[in-house]
DNA sequence: CAGCATCCATTATGATACTG
DNA sequence: CAGTATCATAATGGATGCTG
């Protein structure tokens, strides 16, 4: 089953925007798509080490519906589907760039790898 | 149970922090802590319309062992204990503002209410 | 007051096999 | 290639009662 729809109000937009990321996956999915501007399915999957078609499936169908990223599926065959950020999307993405290095900081302070499958460091 | 440590390895910065926000309410209690100060458990239980102590206890106590609150008990009868931000529970609540101002544009355009339990406009 | 313990319901995530 | 369907487990959230 994907997402319910959250049962309460949002308190702040914190709250609100913590939502739509919340993922295991998501962050990762809005950064990909950021760095190379569109994406298909295949790509996306590889590009992610150990997601599961079915979790990345469901991840880009909410943020489909959120209105975070486009679908755009062209009728040939073999099959193509090609994934992009949509205008709300990227401003996610931008929003989430302090949290970003705030979180490349805690990284390090732990003496953590960073174990990028390109290279994210920006 | 509480959280498990996380599987594998962190990909980027965006991943790692989300990583110890999400949760239900932390968001909310990294932004009552950066409002007052510092807050009492009774304080920030009202301070989250719907908590259940449970909750609360538990992600005080992940923000505590991820290094983003303060945990100062006083040896008092009747027990008192208090809750601030760290630096670098401080720092993320920076890192989290122009994540927030997404979220409230994003509620706008939803015509969504938000409702504060105070007034969370900023 | 500030919690912990226990039981239970709902969600999130995964592995695997199959299809247009 | 780009998914669905199905079967599982793990993680998260919540209600209630009890304690120092």
């Amino acid at each position: 089953m994907a997402k319910a729809p959250r049962s309460g109000p949002y308190i702040c937009g914190i709250d609100a925007a913590l939502d739509v990321v919340s993922g295991k996956w998501k962050g990762l999915v809005l950064w990909e798509l950021h760095a190379h501007g569109t994406r298909r399915f295949a790509e996306l999957r590889r590009a992610l080490p150990g997601v599961s078609e079915k979790m990345l499936t469901q991840h880009l169908r909410q943020m489909e519906q959120d209105d975070l990223v486009h679908r755009e599926v062209y009728a040939e065959v073999p099959p193509k589907v090609e994934y992009s950020l949509t205008e709300s999307g990227a401003a996610l993405n931008e929003a989430l760039r302090p949290l970003g290095a705030w979180g490349r900081d805690r990284l390090r302070r732990q003496n953590l790898e960073v174990t990028p499958p390109h290279q994210h460091t920006e």
